[in-house]
RNA sequence: GCUGGUGUAGCUCAAUGGUAGAGCAGCCGCCUUGUAAGCGGCAGGUUAUAGGUUCGAUUCCCAUCACCAGCUCCA
């Protein structure tokens, strides 16, 4: 009997019923048939040699495809277990899964092991790999699969499988003398792993439950290509180098203090950051038609009932009392925010109403998640709410999608995802309601052909959102931007508008934010610039070096005349030899080094050097002005 | 919050059951400098905080605080 395979790009081919994935692999060309792992038949995900019996769909998996990476890396972390039984014995395996980037096993230990254990981990895999041992699913009934795990001693095992149905079929993977539960699939055998690396090791609770046994947590990662390998491993080095919070220090940018944990100090660097960033933010958004408010940052805590923020969010909020009445700390500015909309009557001709606020809130974070800027508990979010007619939701969203994919292209990150999150447990408002917000976000997502992922369950206690997620150039991504579509505080706040008909209407409002938090984002800008700001950004944007005394009047001079065109600059007045002044600049990271001389005090001129290129050579004073306020208002990432 | 680790000069790090040392930074001199470290000197520490063991603690023990890694959670 023939069947007919249909393939990704749509061709057609028959095959004899019975055929293998990687008979199909081999047929296509010898290349595939080497690079392929896993195959996808009708969207399932199996092992190579698994028969196909019927007409269908069929992938083959790669390690270029994310489901193929998966597979791959989950294999890897077998072959760890592997190697960790074979050294360890009497160790206990829990789970071990593929994970962004790499994999990891949770492992009870009968003995703590130490980092230093990871060497001959990783040489015992390198062993398996090259026993090239096959793996081979085995399915069995549930009650002879506890059986199984009960006789091997793994109560882990055994609690996985009770949780599954009465008539569930458990597979198992055997490789060699090494058995695990696992849904597979696997790649074909250990000789298939190129490139791996066990990158760490951490504690972990069983199911993640703090109240659960303690396992120790290897991490690993894995590749196909031993030089993909050695780039990741590159990547988080970089990354170390980065750590915005060393960067932090060495700049002069903010500072921790034991008086304020989580609560970041701007020192006049990092203060100027933070200041560009609002202006620019601020000039967009007046371009745009944006109004701007400031709320108050203490508010009776009548209010943060009335707005659901007691009954959803208390545990995040922090508590105060004021002439013994009770008040709350914002967490959040739409609030207060609803209070100057509900001081005077709104028109349907208003509409859309676009407020903004560089709010500064306060959310109560466990101490042990508190993380340089990228956790912080007080930050300050480019918020705005737009009030509008249900009927101007869609095209609302669309411009702030569009807004935001500017501000980011803006800094340089042009990969950004986009995730819809629909309505958590803990949440207001009415079915019909939360429908209509995530609908209207969906739509126009679709309507504009981006691409998103949904998160269930993931969007905020009064409504729907979009996160918008932005890949840094050492390819990590972050969380910034969100939208979030709420019917539900214009009811409970009782928000109105006057329509055509001269009568009350309820408006629909949008919380939005595009960096989400100033100080979170300033902290990846510092990682993903490494510190080497763009010109527009800079502390200091020049920095004027004179070569000796003689040069110090016109150096102050040049610093005047720079500070004038609006144009922040400082000179080194040191005894200094110039060697050292360009020494001292390169360190602070300064884009621009002007070397004032006898030759440029006698033409009206500096030397140009630009950061980390070297000497440019002589111009002009009023060049270099004009050419560096080009650069700064076109905010060039790169001179 | 939980588990583990760390806490010595502004920074990076040494050392020791008998009250601590270097480099860089700082300050003071000398040098008057041409594109990533000129030379010399000085100063700087209740060894995170509070207890305990000890003749004696910075070192050992306990608690607290902060930080780091991870878990859980998140902008």
């Amino acid at each position: 009997m023939e069947i007919k395979i249909t393939f990704p790009d749509g061709k057609e081919q028959s095959y004899p019923a019975g055929v293998t994935p990687r008979q199909i692999a081999e047929g296509i060309g010898p290349g595939l048939a080497k690079a392929a792992l896993a195959a996808q038949v009708d969207g399932l995900n199996v092992d190579l040699d698994v028969p196909i019996n019927k007409d269908a769909a069929l992938r083959l998996l790669t390690f270029k495809d994310p489901e193929g990476r998966d597979i791959y890396r989950h294999s890897s972390s077998h072959i760890m277990a592997q190697a960790v039984l074979r050294l360890y014995p009497k160790a206990l395996l829990a789970i071990g899964p593929a994970i962004e980037d790499g994999f990891y096993y949770d492992i009870e230990f009968p003995e703590p092991i130490t980092p230093e254990a990871l060497p001959a981990i990783e040489k015992e895999m390198e062993k398996i790999i090259k026993e090239d041992i096959v793996f081979k699913r085995r399915e069995l009934p549930r009650d002879e699969a506890i059986r199984f795990f009960a006789d091997a001693g793994n109560k882990f095992k055994v609690e996985l499988i009770r949780e599954l149905p009465d008539d569930a079929v458990v597979s198992i993977y055997h490789q060699g003398e090494f058995a695990d539960l696992c849904r597979g699939p696997h790649i074909p055998s250990t000789k298939h792993l190129k490139a791996f690396k066990l990158t760490g090791l951490a504690g972990a609770y069983w199911r993640g439950d703090e109240k659960r046994e303690m396992l120790t947590r290897i991490y690993g990662t894995s590749f196909a290509d031993p030089k993909e390998l050695k780039e990741h491993l590159a990547l988080i080095e970089e990354a170390k180098k980065r750590d915005h919070r060393a960067l932090g220090k060495e700049l002069d940018l903010f500072s921790f203090h034991g008086e304020g944990p989580g609560f970041p100090f701007f020192h006049h660097n990092g203060l100027v950051l933070y200041n560009q960033l609002i202006s620019f933010c601020r000039a967009e958004l007046y371009k745009r038609g944006y109004m701007e408010i400031k709320t108050p940052i203490i508010l009776n805590e009548e209010l943060w009932h009335r707005s659901g923020h007691w009954d959803h969010y208390r545990d995040n909020m922090y508590f105060t009392d004021i002439d013994e009445k009770a008040y709350a700390v914002k967490p959040m500015n739409c609030p207060g925010g609803l209070l100057i909309y509900r001081s005077r009557l709104h028109s349907y001709r208003e509409f859309p109403i676009k407020v903004a606020e560089f709010g500064q809130v306060h959310r109560h974070e466990k101490s042990g998640v508190l993380h340089g800027l990228f956790r912080v508990r007080t930050f300050t979010q480019d918020d705005a709410h737009v009030f509008c007619l249900p009927e101007q939701l869609e095209d609302e969203i669309g411009k702030l999608v569009e807004l935001i994919l500017y501000f980011y292209k803006v800094f340089g990150f042009e990969d950004v995802r986009i995730e819809l999150s629909t309505r958590p447990e803990s949440s207001i408002g009415s079915d019909e309601m939360w429908d209509r917000a995530t609908r209207a976000l969906q739509n126009t997502l679709e309507k504009m052909k981006i691409a998103h992922k949904i998160n269930p369950g993931d969007g905020a206690f009064y409504g729907p959102k979009i996160d918008f997620h932005i890949r840094d150039c050492l390819k990590r991504t972050w969380q910034c931007a969100t939208i979030q579509v709420d019917f539900s505080m214009p009811e409970r706040f009782d928000l109105t508008y006057v329509g055509e008909d001269g009568k009350e209407h309820r408006p629909v409002m949008i919380h939005r934010a595009i960096f989400g938090s100033l100080e979170r984002f300033l902290g990846i800008l510092i990682e993903h610039y490494a510190g080497n700001f763009p010109l527009w950004l800079a502390p200091v944007q020049a920095a004027v070096l004179p070569i000796s005394e003689k040069h110090f009047g016109w150096a102050e001079e040049v610093r005047k005349k720079l500070e004038e065109a609006g144009i922040r600059a400082a000179t080194n007045l040191s005894d200094e030899k110039i060697t050292r002044k360009v020494r001292t600049a390169e360190m602070q990271k300064i884009p621009a080094m002007l070397i004032v001389g006898d030759k440029e005090m006698e033409s009206r001129s500096a030397a140009v050097r630009r950061h980390g290129a070297g000497d440019l050579g002589a111009k002009p004073l009023e060049q270099i002005i004009s050419d560096m306020l080009k650069e700064i208002a076109e905010k060039r990432i790169k001179p």
